[in-house]
DNA sequence: AGAGTCCGTGCAACCGATTGCGCGAGGAGA
DNA sequence: TCTCCTCGCGCAATCGGTTGCACGGACTCT
């Protein structure tokens, strides 16, 4: 009856790999389309023959073939991460909560990571993009235009910057901000300085306006350095502007900055906080390892990146298209690059 | 002639989504066929049609659909890379030299961490495999029986480990720990203690024979204290044990260790390097923030990572699997927190 | 006991690319 | 000028699942 329904390619028996569905149908006595329905439409089927062939198939060792589950569905069960930069600390949150989403939703992630510029992340956006079914954006070079033309043709979610009309998921930078203005005015300071980040960063803006007008509204005197590579490198050489200004604290776009300009402040033989504040964003791994640790204003990034995946998720199923959640919060984290000023000459 | 060969499913014009080849081969004036043949495989078709289906092709935007495309082939031109643990700053390099050259070859790379058990990390093999073409393991959990028998059933590269019948690329420790052991005798220590990491770890034994041959022939007493896990905890746990013990120098298994020994033991007010020596392995983000420094033995790994991937590409082509390279070197790095005992009571 | 429902399952047509085979046209050689 | 070979291209089967439709049997209701 159900003999020799389908003789496979090669002839004879366990050929050319794994065993399909078309085999399991074989041995358990069914048809291929009630084994794909037992598999992957539970209930759709009687109890009894939905357990024999899922039986048979752990005995067979069924694995599905995701291309071929694909190619009539759409659906490739994969997601993708978009990341400026892996060696970054600040991105081992959003990726872990990332990795951590997907899985439990047996999703499988992608990360990409496209170092070079605006060009190079929609080439790998558009490279990635035909397998996977969305994709989450936690890179700052892309222009909102390219991002909503992206975001148009797949769906997709926004880490750390909004774009009108593509769902994203934002820090409450004021909170944080609030407090470590408050913070720096207890110990003192009026000139406070911040040590900007890209150009191009969406976060940058949030940052430097935040602490404009929680510092405006505390009655400091805040200013700019005009934006560098947020790195190590980047926080170095912006030691000479700040060593001629008058900033007694520097708020760095982030820790990584924040570090840099405390060595190479420290090389020249300034005394960290005695002489200087210095305050970073993000806390990542090494905030806490320098002499002095560095104060900072963290995130909680690990929960963003799973409620990006989540709201990507959402956005895949077809009833729905869930509301951005709220920006998620941001605090103070008091460490030992921030003090009282010390009266010097 | 060439006119409605093949309706779109759904009748109209730019219906659901991309363009297939049929739209392209309709367009230009071509069958399918041609176009596949045009697009994958140059040479085969002649030069001013391939320009044609190639103009279309672009001026359509058609993008190829990689799940069709894996079904009849089985190669999904996707790679993966299996990571224990991704905020581990140790992986960074091999997941960025690895991200370069799957994208060099375009590829796409997927990476899966799995943090807890070898179950977990078997489960998230298998749960993978089947949408990837070979298999990246930076993992230490697994068993080798288990490493066998998942390479046996798809291509597998190893990363930091040796087993027996599957490719792999390890760190010439030997070298570097040569190195290290010279420089320790050189600062007068004879007690050397090393800090050991997992006992499942490969590479954990290899850094241990390496120190004990290397120090043995020195002339120096090693000596192992138990494993710990490979953190900043693991390094702190240690610290009691240290002190008790007659060890002037520590060689931890990793920089994280290192770290977190140094820290607890700076603590309990132990100056480093005037009471006690520290060194680690990997030379993390990190190692150079700390006060003092950490002096270790590095290897590099974003070569490896990238070296990995082409290993595991050559293993794909028909022709070539070539012979495993030769193992990296690693080196010694020479920092702040080795140095001359101080003579005390 | 006869008619109407519903449930469980099989049939067959897809999804979009690849590829072995064969046919026709054009060029080369006699 | 006629035959043979080569090259370029189309035909159609195939990869392994999914799913709309239809059919047969069991069950219920009158």
């Amino acid at each position: 009856m159900s003999d020799a329904v389908r003789e496979p390619a090669a002839g004879g028996g366990a050929t050319s790999g794994s065993p399909t569905i078309y085999d399991v149908a074989r041995v358990a006595g069914v048809s291929p389309s009630t084994v794909s329905r037992a598999l992957s439409r539970p209930g759709r089927i009687s109890a009894a023959t939905e357990r024999k062939v899922r039986d048979t198939a752990a005995q067979l060792g069924f694995r599905i073939n995701p291309s071929a589950r694909a190619l009539p569905t759409g659906r490739t069960m994969t997601l993708a991460l978009l990341l400026a930069d892996i060696t970054n600390p600040v991105v081992f949150g959003i990726v872990r909560g990332a990795e951590r989403a997907a899985a439990a939703a047996r999703y499988t992630l992608v990360i990409a990571e496209s170092q070079e510029s605006a060009a190079a992340e929609r080439a790998t956006a558009l490279r990635v993009g035909p397998s996977v079914d969305g994709i989450v954006f936690a890179t700052r070079r892309l222009d909102s235009p390219s991002l909503q033309e992206l975001a148009r043709s797949k769906p997709a979610v926004l880490i750390n910057r909004a774009v009108e009309g593509v769902p994203s998921l934002v820090p409450d930078v004021e909170t944080g901000v609030l407090a470590l203005v408050e913070h720096l005015k207890e110990l003192g300071h009026v000139n406070v300085g911040y040590l900007a980040g890209p150009s191009s960063s969406w976060v940058d803006r949030q940052r430097w306006d935040a602490l404009l007008r929680a510092g405006r509204a505390a009655g400091l005197r805040v200013f700019e350095f005009p934006g560098g590579e947020p790195t190590l490198e980047g926080g170095s050489a912006a030691y000479e502007r700040v060593a001629a200004s008058p900033a007694t604290a520097i708020v760095a776009f982030n820790d990584l900055m924040a570090i840099g300009l405390l060595r190479t402040a420290q090389q020249h033989g300034v005394v960290v906080p005695d002489d200087l504040s210095i305050a970073g964003f993000d806390d990542i791994f090494g905030s806490e390892l320098t002499t002095p640790t560095i104060t900072t204003v963290a995130a909680p990034l690990e929960d963003a990146g799973e409620q990006a995946v989540g709201l990507l998720l959402d956005h895949l199923e077809p009833g729905g298209a869930r509301e951005a959640p709220p920006p998620f919060p941001t605090s103070l984290i008091r460490r030992r690059s921030t003090g009282r000023l010390l009266a010097t000459g």
